[in-house]
DNA sequence: TCTGGGGTCCTAGGACCC
DNA sequence: TCTGGGGTCCTAGGACCC
Protein backbone atom coordinates (compact mmCIF):
# COMPACT_ATOMS: atom_id res chain seq x y z
CA UNK A 1 0.00 0.00 0.00
CA UNK A 2 1.32 3.37 -1.29
CA UNK A 3 1.23 6.57 0.39
CA UNK A 4 1.62 9.24 -2.46
CA UNK A 5 1.36 13.55 -1.86
CA UNK A 6 0.27 15.55 -4.87
CA UNK A 7 0.87 18.92 -3.88
CA UNK A 8 0.02 22.03 -5.94
CA UNK A 9 0.57 25.73 -5.02
CA UNK A 10 -2.04 28.26 -4.71
CA UNK A 11 -2.58 30.40 -7.39
CA UNK A 12 1.06 29.82 -8.18
CA UNK A 13 1.40 32.78 -10.26
CA UNK A 14 -0.44 35.49 -8.98
CA UNK A 15 1.20 34.39 -5.73
CA UNK A 16 5.02 34.80 -6.94
CA UNK A 17 3.69 38.44 -8.12
CA UNK A 18 2.19 39.36 -4.92
CA UNK A 19 6.17 38.64 -3.53
CA UNK A 20 7.74 41.17 -5.62
CA UNK A 21 4.72 43.13 -5.51
CA UNK A 22 2.95 43.03 -1.94
CA UNK A 23 0.48 45.95 -2.74
CA UNK A 24 -1.41 43.34 -4.92
CA UNK A 25 -2.39 41.55 -1.92
CA UNK A 26 -5.81 40.61 -1.88
CA UNK A 27 -6.92 42.84 -4.61
CA UNK A 28 -8.69 41.07 -8.23
CA UNK A 29 -4.95 40.53 -10.38
CA UNK A 30 -5.25 38.92 -13.45
CA UNK A 31 -1.68 37.04 -14.74
CA UNK A 32 -0.93 36.80 -18.26
CA UNK A 33 -1.22 40.09 -20.32
CA UNK A 34 -2.71 43.57 -20.32
CA UNK A 35 -6.31 44.01 -20.60
CA UNK A 36 -6.08 44.75 -24.19
CA UNK A 37 -3.66 42.31 -25.46
CA UNK A 38 -4.52 38.37 -27.55
CA UNK A 39 -4.10 36.21 -24.73
CA UNK A 40 -5.46 34.15 -21.63
CA UNK A 41 -5.84 34.23 -18.30
CA UNK A 42 -2.65 32.67 -16.85
CA UNK A 43 -3.61 32.70 -13.27
CA UNK A 44 -6.57 34.68 -11.62
CA UNK A 45 -6.19 35.57 -7.70
CA UNK A 46 -9.23 34.73 -5.49
CA UNK A 47 -10.40 37.83 -5.17
CA UNK A 48 -10.27 38.12 -9.08
CA UNK A 49 -12.38 34.56 -9.48
CA UNK A 50 -15.05 36.21 -7.54
CA UNK A 51 -16.05 38.06 -10.70
CA UNK A 52 -15.68 34.64 -12.87
CA UNK A 53 -12.32 35.19 -14.13
CA UNK A 54 -10.79 31.89 -14.65
CA UNK A 55 -7.38 30.59 -15.96
CA UNK A 56 -7.51 30.16 -19.95
CA UNK A 57 -10.46 32.92 -20.12
CA UNK A 58 -9.33 35.51 -22.77
CA UNK A 59 -8.08 38.61 -21.03
CA UNK A 60 -10.74 41.20 -23.27
CA UNK A 61 -13.22 38.67 -21.36
CA UNK A 62 -11.51 38.95 -18.30
CA UNK A 63 -11.49 42.76 -18.30
CA UNK A 64 -15.25 42.95 -18.86
CA UNK A 65 -16.28 40.53 -16.31
CA UNK A 66 -13.41 42.37 -13.69
CA UNK A 67 -12.79 45.96 -14.95
CA UNK A 68 -11.28 46.68 -12.02
CA UNK A 69 -8.92 43.84 -12.12
CA UNK A 70 -4.87 44.39 -12.30
CA UNK A 71 -3.38 42.99 -15.30
CA UNK A 72 -0.02 41.75 -14.45
CA UNK A 73 2.75 40.26 -17.10
CA UNK A 74 3.43 37.04 -16.43
CA UNK A 75 7.23 36.37 -15.25
CA UNK A 76 8.24 32.49 -16.56
CA UNK A 77 11.96 33.09 -14.96
CA UNK A 78 10.04 34.21 -11.48
CA UNK A 79 8.18 31.22 -11.61
CA UNK A 80 10.98 29.00 -12.48
CA UNK A 81 12.74 29.49 -9.49
CA UNK A 82 10.22 29.49 -7.44
CA UNK A 83 9.36 25.86 -8.48
CA UNK A 84 12.98 25.37 -7.98
CA UNK A 85 12.96 26.50 -4.41
CA UNK A 86 9.72 24.71 -3.91
CA UNK A 87 10.65 21.49 -5.65
CA UNK A 88 13.86 21.73 -2.86
CA UNK A 89 11.73 21.94 0.15
CA UNK A 90 10.25 18.99 -1.04
CA UNK A 91 12.95 17.18 -1.25
CA UNK A 92 13.75 17.39 2.08
CA UNK A 93 10.19 15.30 2.96
CA UNK A 94 11.17 12.45 0.08
CA UNK A 95 13.98 10.99 -2.13
CA UNK A 96 11.34 10.63 -4.43
CA UNK A 97 9.64 13.65 -5.98
CA UNK A 98 8.28 14.46 -9.29
CA UNK A 99 7.39 17.90 -10.82
CA UNK A 100 4.44 17.12 -12.87
CA UNK A 101 4.26 21.01 -14.06
CA UNK A 102 5.63 24.39 -12.45
CA UNK A 103 3.34 24.22 -9.94
CA UNK A 104 2.52 20.81 -8.82
CA UNK A 105 4.01 17.31 -7.40
CA UNK A 106 3.77 14.06 -6.58
CA UNK A 107 6.13 12.53 -3.96
CA UNK A 108 6.00 9.02 -3.03
CA UNK A 109 5.92 9.14 0.75
CA UNK A 110 5.62 5.39 1.68
CA UNK A 111 7.71 4.25 4.55
CA UNK A 112 8.26 7.31 6.09
CA UNK A 113 6.57 7.47 8.64
CA UNK A 114 9.48 6.95 11.24
CA UNK A 115 11.21 10.25 9.86
CA UNK A 116 7.79 12.24 9.50
CA UNK A 117 5.32 10.49 11.22
CA UNK A 118 1.57 9.75 10.12
CA UNK A 119 0.77 11.21 6.29
CA UNK A 120 -1.65 13.92 8.31
CA UNK A 121 1.22 15.19 10.94
CA UNK A 122 4.01 14.77 7.83
CA UNK A 123 1.81 16.87 5.50
CA UNK A 124 1.16 19.53 7.86
CA UNK A 125 5.21 19.83 8.32
CA UNK A 126 5.42 20.14 4.68
CA UNK A 127 2.99 22.73 4.26
CA UNK A 128 4.71 25.17 7.32
CA UNK A 129 8.23 24.54 5.96
CA UNK A 130 6.94 25.39 2.16
CA UNK A 131 5.25 28.79 3.25
CA UNK A 132 8.44 28.98 5.92
CA UNK A 133 10.88 28.95 2.83
CA UNK A 134 9.21 29.89 -0.28
CA UNK A 135 6.80 32.29 1.58
CA UNK A 136 3.62 30.44 -0.92
CA UNK A 137 1.07 28.85 0.15
CA UNK A 138 0.28 25.32 -1.01
CA UNK A 139 -2.37 22.76 -0.84
CA UNK A 140 -2.03 18.97 -0.14
CA UNK A 141 -3.53 15.65 -1.15
CA UNK A 142 -3.07 12.46 0.41
CA UNK A 143 -4.06 9.01 -1.16
CA UNK A 144 -2.74 5.50 -1.99
CA UNK A 145 -2.60 6.73 -5.85
CA UNK A 146 -1.79 9.78 -7.77
CA UNK A 147 -5.05 9.97 -9.15
CA UNK A 148 -6.79 10.21 -5.84
CA UNK A 149 -4.31 12.23 -4.42
CA UNK A 150 -4.70 14.83 -7.27
CA UNK A 151 -8.16 14.97 -7.04
CA UNK A 152 -8.05 15.52 -3.16
CA UNK A 153 -5.54 18.38 -3.23
CA UNK A 154 -7.76 20.15 -5.65
CA UNK A 155 -10.84 19.47 -2.99
CA UNK A 156 -8.25 20.72 -0.26
CA UNK A 157 -7.70 23.95 -2.00
CA UNK A 158 -7.02 26.57 -0.85
CA UNK A 159 -4.36 26.13 1.61
CA UNK A 160 -5.30 22.69 2.79
CA UNK A 161 -4.59 19.12 3.71
CA UNK A 162 -6.72 16.30 2.79
CA UNK A 163 -5.85 12.38 3.51
CA UNK A 164 -8.22 10.13 1.74
CA UNK A 165 -8.04 6.77 4.52
CA UNK A 166 -7.18 4.18 2.45
CA UNK A 167 -9.96 1.88 1.45
CA UNK A 168 -12.61 5.26 1.19
CA UNK A 169 -11.49 5.80 -2.24
CA UNK A 170 -14.85 5.04 -4.38
CA UNK A 171 -16.70 6.67 -1.57
CA UNK A 172 -14.78 9.73 -2.07
CA UNK A 173 -14.72 9.91 -5.50
CA UNK A 174 -18.56 8.76 -6.26
CA UNK A 175 -20.40 12.45 -5.36
CA UNK A 176 -17.74 14.63 -7.34
CA UNK A 177 -18.52 15.60 -11.02
CA UNK A 178 -17.30 13.13 -14.04
CA UNK A 179 -15.18 16.41 -14.87
CA UNK A 180 -13.01 15.82 -11.75
CA UNK A 181 -11.35 13.36 -12.50
CA UNK A 182 -7.95 14.05 -14.71
CA UNK A 183 -8.38 13.62 -18.14
CA UNK A 184 -11.78 14.25 -18.92
CA UNK A 185 -12.30 17.40 -20.16
CA UNK A 186 -15.04 19.45 -22.17
CA UNK A 187 -15.07 16.89 -24.85
CA UNK A 188 -15.39 13.74 -22.71
CA UNK A 189 -17.61 15.37 -20.32
CA UNK A 190 -20.17 16.08 -23.18
CA UNK A 191 -20.09 12.33 -24.27
CA UNK A 192 -20.51 11.26 -20.63
CA UNK A 193 -23.04 13.83 -20.24
CA UNK A 194 -25.21 12.20 -23.14
CA UNK A 195 -25.04 8.94 -21.44
CA UNK A 196 -26.30 10.06 -18.81
CA UNK A 197 -23.53 9.75 -16.48
CA UNK A 198 -23.17 12.52 -14.53
CA UNK A 199 -21.38 11.73 -10.98
CA UNK A 200 -17.65 9.69 -10.76
CA UNK A 201 -20.54 7.32 -8.80
CA UNK A 202 -22.29 6.79 -12.11
CA UNK A 203 -19.28 5.86 -13.56
CA UNK A 204 -18.19 3.36 -11.13
CA UNK A 205 -21.52 1.16 -11.06
CA UNK A 206 -21.43 0.74 -14.54
CA UNK A 207 -19.89 -2.55 -16.07
CA UNK A 208 -16.38 -1.56 -17.35
CA UNK A 209 -16.98 -3.68 -20.60
CA UNK A 210 -19.59 -1.08 -21.43
CA UNK A 211 -16.85 1.78 -21.06
CA UNK A 212 -14.86 0.05 -23.20
CA UNK A 213 -17.10 -0.94 -26.00
CA UNK A 214 -18.31 2.54 -25.75
CA UNK A 215 -14.89 4.35 -25.57
CA UNK A 216 -12.10 1.42 -26.29
CA UNK A 217 -8.91 1.58 -24.55
CA UNK A 218 -9.64 4.88 -22.99
CA UNK A 219 -13.16 3.91 -21.65
CA UNK A 220 -11.28 1.30 -19.32
CA UNK A 221 -8.73 3.22 -18.57
CA UNK A 222 -12.06 5.36 -17.28
CA UNK A 223 -13.32 2.45 -15.32
CA UNK A 224 -10.64 2.22 -13.12
CA UNK A 225 -9.82 6.22 -12.90
CA UNK A 226 -13.68 6.03 -11.30
CA UNK A 227 -12.39 3.20 -8.50
CA UNK A 228 -9.68 5.45 -7.78
CA UNK A 229 -7.21 3.39 -9.23
CA UNK A 230 -4.13 4.81 -11.37
CA UNK A 231 -5.24 2.94 -14.18
CA UNK A 232 -3.49 3.11 -17.51
CA UNK A 233 -1.14 5.95 -19.08
CA UNK A 234 0.88 8.74 -17.24
CA UNK A 235 -0.77 7.85 -13.83
CA UNK A 236 0.42 4.05 -13.81
CA UNK A 237 4.22 5.25 -13.67
CA UNK A 238 6.25 4.81 -10.27
CA UNK A 239 6.84 8.90 -9.01
CA UNK A 240 10.57 9.46 -9.31
CA UNK A 241 12.74 11.69 -11.76
CA UNK A 242 11.04 12.91 -14.44
CA UNK A 243 13.19 11.76 -18.04
CA UNK A 244 13.84 13.91 -21.14
CA UNK A 245 10.99 15.85 -23.12
CA UNK A 246 9.51 13.97 -25.86
CA UNK A 247 9.56 17.36 -27.68
CA UNK A 248 10.38 20.75 -27.44
CA UNK A 249 8.67 23.71 -29.01
CA UNK A 250 8.30 27.25 -29.36
CA UNK A 251 5.38 29.31 -30.93
CA UNK A 252 4.30 32.77 -31.82
CA UNK A 253 0.99 34.60 -31.93
CA UNK A 254 1.10 37.63 -33.88
CA UNK A 255 -0.31 40.88 -32.10
CA UNK A 256 -2.09 41.96 -35.66
CA UNK A 257 -2.33 38.80 -38.38
CA UNK A 258 0.20 39.14 -41.08
CA UNK A 259 0.57 38.10 -44.63
CA UNK A 260 4.60 39.47 -44.69
CA UNK A 261 7.21 37.17 -45.87
CA UNK A 262 9.90 38.59 -44.08
CA UNK A 263 8.31 38.94 -40.79
CA UNK A 264 6.59 35.30 -40.95
CA UNK A 265 10.08 33.83 -42.03
CA UNK A 266 12.36 35.54 -39.71
CA UNK A 267 9.69 34.59 -36.86
CA UNK A 268 10.51 31.01 -38.00
CA UNK A 269 14.29 31.82 -37.87
CA UNK A 270 13.93 33.45 -34.00
CA UNK A 271 11.55 30.04 -33.17
CA UNK A 272 14.16 27.88 -34.52
CA UNK A 273 16.68 29.36 -32.59
CA UNK A 274 15.04 29.49 -29.66
CA UNK A 275 14.29 25.64 -30.24
CA UNK A 276 17.90 24.84 -31.40
CA UNK A 277 19.07 26.43 -27.99
CA UNK A 278 17.12 24.29 -25.90
CA UNK A 279 17.99 21.56 -27.50
CA UNK A 280 21.35 21.85 -26.67
CA UNK A 281 20.78 22.73 -23.03
CA UNK A 282 19.41 19.19 -22.78
CA UNK A 283 21.79 17.29 -25.35
CA UNK A 284 19.49 16.66 -27.55
CA UNK A 285 19.62 16.11 -31.20
CA UNK A 286 15.84 15.79 -33.17
CA UNK A 287 15.14 14.42 -35.65
CA UNK A 288 12.23 15.72 -36.72
CA UNK A 289 11.11 19.25 -37.15
CA UNK A 290 7.76 20.36 -37.33
CA UNK A 291 5.86 23.54 -38.54
CA UNK A 292 2.62 24.50 -37.09
CA UNK A 293 0.56 27.33 -38.86
CA UNK A 294 -2.79 28.69 -38.02
CA UNK A 295 -4.67 30.86 -40.10
CA UNK A 296 -6.63 34.03 -39.27
CA UNK A 297 -9.88 31.81 -38.74
CA UNK A 298 -8.35 29.90 -36.74
CA UNK A 299 -8.00 27.18 -38.98
CA UNK A 300 -4.36 25.21 -38.44
CA UNK A 301 -2.37 23.01 -39.75
CA UNK A 302 1.37 21.12 -38.76
CA UNK A 303 3.42 19.85 -41.43
CA UNK A 304 6.33 17.87 -40.28
CA UNK A 305 9.75 16.05 -42.00
CA UNK A 306 11.43 13.47 -40.30
CA UNK A 307 15.56 13.96 -41.27
CA UNK A 308 18.51 11.03 -42.08
CA UNK A 309 20.53 12.70 -39.44
CA UNK A 310 19.58 14.70 -36.03
CA UNK A 311 20.96 17.95 -35.32
CA UNK A 312 20.56 20.37 -32.54
CA UNK A 313 21.80 23.24 -34.63
CA UNK A 314 19.54 26.27 -35.35
CA UNK A 315 19.97 26.59 -38.78
CA UNK A 316 19.25 23.15 -40.40
CA UNK A 317 16.04 23.46 -38.45
CA UNK A 318 15.07 26.82 -40.05
CA UNK A 319 16.23 25.16 -42.82
CA UNK A 320 13.61 22.35 -42.92
CA UNK A 321 10.80 24.32 -41.16
CA UNK A 322 10.91 27.42 -43.91
CA UNK A 323 10.73 24.59 -46.72
CA UNK A 324 7.87 23.23 -44.78
CA UNK A 325 6.80 26.48 -44.82
CA UNK A 326 7.37 27.77 -48.03
CA UNK A 327 5.48 24.46 -49.29
CA UNK A 328 2.17 24.72 -47.29
CA UNK A 329 1.51 28.46 -46.45
CA UNK A 330 -1.26 29.40 -49.07
CA UNK A 331 0.23 33.09 -50.43
CA UNK A 332 -1.25 35.63 -49.17
CA UNK A 333 -3.54 34.43 -46.52
CA UNK A 334 -2.60 35.91 -43.38
CA UNK A 335 -1.36 34.18 -40.38
CA UNK A 336 -2.29 34.39 -36.90
CA UNK A 337 0.33 32.00 -35.34
CA UNK A 338 3.41 30.44 -35.84
CA UNK A 339 5.08 27.38 -34.25
CA UNK A 340 8.68 25.13 -34.33
CA UNK A 341 8.45 21.89 -32.93
CA UNK A 342 11.25 19.16 -32.48
CA UNK A 343 10.67 15.52 -31.63
CA UNK A 344 12.11 12.04 -31.78
CA UNK A 345 15.28 12.64 -29.80
CA UNK A 346 18.27 11.24 -29.79
CA UNK A 347 21.11 11.81 -27.09
CA UNK A 348 24.14 11.46 -29.28
CA UNK A 349 24.97 12.65 -32.35
CA UNK A 350 25.03 10.59 -35.66
CA UNK A 351 28.17 9.25 -36.81
CA UNK A 352 27.83 11.17 -40.16
CA UNK A 353 28.82 14.28 -38.71
CA UNK A 354 32.25 13.42 -38.71
CA UNK A 355 32.19 12.97 -42.46
CA UNK A 356 31.01 16.23 -43.05
CA UNK A 357 34.75 18.28 -42.91
CA UNK A 358 33.46 20.00 -39.34
CA UNK A 359 31.63 22.65 -40.39
CA UNK A 360 28.62 21.42 -37.87
CA UNK A 361 31.67 21.02 -34.94
CA UNK A 362 32.02 24.76 -35.76
CA UNK A 363 28.80 25.67 -35.65
CA UNK A 364 28.25 24.11 -32.37
CA UNK A 365 31.37 25.80 -30.95
CA UNK A 366 29.84 29.45 -31.80
CA UNK A 367 26.35 28.05 -30.63
CA UNK A 368 27.50 27.35 -27.51
CA UNK A 369 28.86 30.80 -26.90
CA UNK A 370 26.34 32.64 -28.31
CA UNK A 371 24.12 30.72 -25.33
CA UNK A 372 26.67 31.84 -22.64
CA UNK A 373 26.31 35.43 -23.99
CA UNK A 374 22.53 35.49 -23.54
CA UNK A 375 22.59 33.83 -20.34
CA UNK A 376 24.87 36.90 -19.36
CA UNK A 377 22.90 39.62 -21.23
CA UNK A 378 19.76 38.17 -21.91
CA UNK A 379 18.01 36.91 -24.99
CA UNK A 380 18.43 39.45 -27.40
CA UNK A 381 21.93 40.04 -27.03
CA UNK A 382 23.15 37.53 -29.87
CA UNK A 383 20.46 36.95 -32.91
CA UNK A 384 22.38 34.49 -35.38
CA UNK A 385 19.45 33.98 -37.37
CA UNK A 386 19.63 38.12 -37.71
CA UNK A 387 15.81 37.40 -36.74
CA UNK A 388 14.50 40.73 -37.76
CA UNK A 389 16.45 41.86 -39.78
CA UNK A 390 13.70 40.53 -42.55
CA UNK A 391 16.53 38.71 -45.15
CA UNK A 392 17.55 35.48 -45.72
CA UNK A 393 20.44 34.36 -47.71
CA UNK A 394 20.23 31.39 -49.82
CA UNK A 395 21.82 27.89 -49.49
CA UNK A 396 24.96 28.57 -51.82
CA UNK A 397 28.71 26.84 -51.80
CA UNK A 398 29.74 29.88 -49.84
CA UNK A 399 27.07 29.17 -47.31
CA UNK A 400 25.87 25.97 -46.80
CA UNK A 401 24.05 26.48 -43.88
CA UNK A 402 21.95 29.26 -45.43
CA UNK A 403 22.76 31.21 -43.13
CA UNK A 404 21.73 35.07 -42.74
CA UNK A 405 24.57 37.72 -41.96
CA UNK A 406 27.16 38.71 -43.72
CA UNK A 407 24.47 41.58 -45.24
CA UNK A 408 24.52 44.98 -45.00
CA UNK A 409 23.13 45.92 -42.01
CA UNK A 410 20.04 48.38 -43.10
CA UNK A 411 19.94 49.77 -39.58
C1' DT B 1 -16.35 35.30 -24.61
C1' DC B 2 -12.80 35.90 -30.10
C1' DT B 3 -9.67 32.22 -28.42
C1' DG B 4 -1.41 31.77 -25.26
C1' DG B 5 2.33 28.69 -24.92
C1' DG B 6 4.42 24.67 -23.29
C1' DG B 7 3.76 19.98 -23.10
C1' DT B 8 1.72 14.54 -23.12
C1' DC B 9 -0.80 10.83 -25.02
C1' DC B 10 -3.87 8.59 -28.38
C1' DT B 11 -5.82 7.37 -32.97
C1' DA B 12 -5.73 6.31 -37.65
C1' DG B 13 -4.12 5.66 -42.28
C1' DG B 14 -0.36 4.73 -45.45
C1' DA B 15 4.34 3.12 -46.55
C1' DC B 16 7.34 -0.45 -46.18
C1' DC B 17 9.18 -4.87 -44.84
C1' DC B 18 9.12 -9.79 -43.89
C1' DT C 1 0.80 -12.27 -60.69
C1' DC C 2 -5.74 -10.49 -57.95
C1' DT C 3 -2.88 -11.64 -52.87
C1' DG C 4 -2.66 -12.51 -45.57
C1' DG C 5 -1.03 -10.71 -41.42
C1' DG C 6 1.98 -8.35 -38.28
C1' DG C 7 5.37 -4.90 -36.93
C1' DT C 8 7.23 -0.41 -37.21
C1' DC C 9 7.83 4.17 -38.76
C1' DC C 10 5.91 8.43 -40.30
C1' DT C 11 2.47 12.07 -40.51
C1' DA C 12 -1.78 14.80 -39.15
C1' DG C 13 -5.04 15.89 -36.02
C1' DG C 14 -7.28 16.18 -31.60
C1' DA C 15 -8.23 15.85 -26.43
C1' DC C 16 -6.33 17.20 -22.44
C1' DC C 17 -3.34 19.43 -18.67
C1' DC C 18 -1.26 23.56 -16.28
Amino acid sequence: MKTIFHVDMDAFFVSVEELFDPSLRGKPVVVGGQYDERGVVSAASYAARKFGVHSAMPLRTAYKMCPLAIFVDGHPERYREYSKRAYTVLQSFSPLVEMASIDEAYLDMTGTERLHGPPLRAAHALHSAMHARTGLNCSVGIATSRLVAKVSSDQAKPNGILWIIPGQEARFLAPLEVRKIPGVGKVTEKNLHELGLRRVGDLAALDEKYLERRFGKWGLALAGKSQGLDAGGWFDTEVGEREDPKSISHEHTFNVDTADVDTLESTLAKLSEMVGRRLREHGLYTRTVQLKLRYSDFTTITRAHSMDRATQIDTDLFEQVRVLFRGNWKAGMTIRLLGVQTSSFEKLQGQMDLLDGGHHDKWREALNAADRLRDKYGESAVSLAAGMKGRFRERTHENPAGLPGKEPRRD
